[in-house]
DNA sequence: ATGAAAGCGCTAACAA
DNA sequence: TTGTTAGCGCTTTCAT
């Protein structure tokens, strides 16, 4: 319609026709046809031309077989919208795709359909991990420190040692000195047991007795807990790795006529909204799930833009919120 | 490397050897060779070959510029756990892209990228809609009757009428007659309106005095809430067009000497997660959100499928979520 | 400043 | 049962 070849419109419509060279006279007259035309270039064909997709797929490489975003742990949302916010700042498309999570993820991940991959999840399953590992494209993993994939990619984790820092001072500054630190078999991940090893040497930092014993490991029926509340227990306080656990404690403390905080003081980790719907409220470690979401996102795009990185793990402060199943250790002072 | 033709490749690998005659021998031949150089098709060129790209978009028509899943609402969480679910049983990728959401939204929503839509919204702006009437995919609506866009597409909305007529039941069963609606200036879209049209039925269905003068418009500044309470209201309960609207009036209550619900009912709509962490616990409608993103999903399958389809609204019932806000009258029995 | 031509990897129509 | 060929729409050399 403007009587150019399909190169010039090409040129026109990228602005490349200052470092092309196109007259601006037919640039004009080709975007005139254009617009009359409606035209829209075929982005179908321009990916599969340039191999590129500008999109990022999230894998999620957790049990469920697919991503939660409601629930009441929120966890999974506030992730999101920070890789969201970061994608949409890059002009990633983010999607979430079903083969990644069913039936052949390895052909999702090489067929080309993504630039870069984010890969969350906290057990990796030996599957998950050759899958993983045999990636054709770029991959940041979120929630697992970058050895854990033989220094393969970068990784965001939250600090998992000053977080848990955080919740043994403000016990011990209760004045509990025996504390016992929870978590269920279920959720015995490596980001688990990392935070048990961090409870250890906060104790011992801090001159507070804690060992094997004092570890509360239950299993689906809660069996544990409650014997833990039957055996009248000498720890005035429960560090629990995740909110989930914290809240069986809330639970079933009062069961076993157990006030919480008043004779029993809870925290928790992630400080998901779980925490304000919780009775009492649950005071808990907050990961900055979107900022780590954020950031996983940038350094995935680093990748992508100038291929293989240093596999960084980037360690990202945790705050605390201080809610309402904390108080002053009444019992063994 | 087995010696076969590309198309006969093409065949094995899409089990179309049946249908399209391949030998099983040959076929075992290419499916081991496949198997042996770690082949894998390229999806962008079959995506391009196709013109099907099996993923659907999500486009947000809402003031925000990008979806939220976090922050206190679960709302658009909720909705997209049912999004997601019914794509991957389809086997769709379902995508949040920024350009739908950004400086050319017409571009993404023309250049093939998705089989289809699911519009998103509440308030269509006047850009929005033209940008919607003028699809080239099929699109489903969430949130917006039909007739909003001159049943071009199909649609799904919750029962707003149904829903209504529950909070309003529940309140006069508890012996209130003089109810209020509140919404807020912001919120004062079509829903919100459908709402309150709904609540003057209901009461009137009852024998329920109501009326404009009954509505409680507010805007940031809260200005018309204190002035409610006040002057010293006949009203012995309120019916929020939200749940962020309800939490205004639970906030606001104690500062003038009432005491909820004690003094003032209040009911929400949408029972998101904010309610269980509200003081009290807000009485609420409940949308089955993800039930309704299913749904779309399903009616986006059948238009993309079977080309248009009858622009349907799809009314989904609500049902009512009892908690903490709400109890007997006190007050003008 | 503009155009011709090749080719990205795949699939479908047709031929053998 | 298998192969040949053409072409999806775009971008990119390379030539003019």
């Amino acid at each position: 319609m403007a009587g150019v070849s399909p190169t010039v419109v090409s040129r026109v419509l990228h602005n490349k026709a200052t470092a092309i060279r196109v007259s601006e006279q037919t640039a004009e007259r080709v975007r005139q046809a254009a617009s009359d035309l409606g035209y829209r270039f075929n982005i179908l064909a321009r990916q599969f031309r340039q191999q590129r997709t500008m999109a990022i797929g999230v894998l999620h490489g957790l049990s469920d077989s697919r991503p939660n975003f409601g629930g009441d742990s929120s966890y999974f949302a506030d992730l999101m919208d920070g890789v969201i916010d970061a994608a949409f700042a890059l002009d990633y498309t983010v999607a979430f795709c079903p083969k990644l999570l069913g039936d052949s993820p390895a052909m999702a991940m090489a067929d080309g359909r993504f630039d870069g991959l984010v890969w969350y999840g906290s057990t990796p399953t030996e599957e998950n991990r050759k899958l993983v590992m045999e990636s054709t494209v770029p991959i940041v993993l979120l929630h697992n420190p970058s050895e854990v994939f033989g220094n393969r990619f970068p990784s965001v984790i939250c600090d998992n040692t000053q977080g848990v820092d955080l919740a043994v001072e403000h016990l011990a500054g209760l004045g509990h000195r025996r504390i016992a630190v929870a978590v269920s078999r279920e959720d015995f991940f490596n980001e688990a047991r990392t935070r048990i090893e961090c409870f250890f040497k906060a104790m011992r930092v801090r001159g507070l007795r804690s060992g094997p014993s004092d570890v509360i490991e239950f299993g689906l029926d809660l069996r544990e807990i409650h014997q833990f509340f039957e055996a009248g227990p000498a720890h005035t306080a429960v560090f629990a790795v995740t909110d989930t656990i914290a809240s069986r404690f809330l639970d079933i403390a009062p069961e076993h006529g157990f006030a919480v905080p008043t004779d029993l003081s809870v925290v928790g980790f992630d400080s998901t909204r779980m925490c304000e719907a919780l009775t009492p409220r649950l005071t808990s470690v907050h990961q900055p799930l979107a900022l780590m979401g954020r950031r996983a996102v940038e350094m995935l795009n680093q990748s992508i833009e100038k291929g293989a990185t240093d596999p960084v793990t980037l360690v990202i402060p945790c705050s605390f919120d201080i809610r309402g199943s904390t108080s002053i250790a009444t019992r063994g002072i």
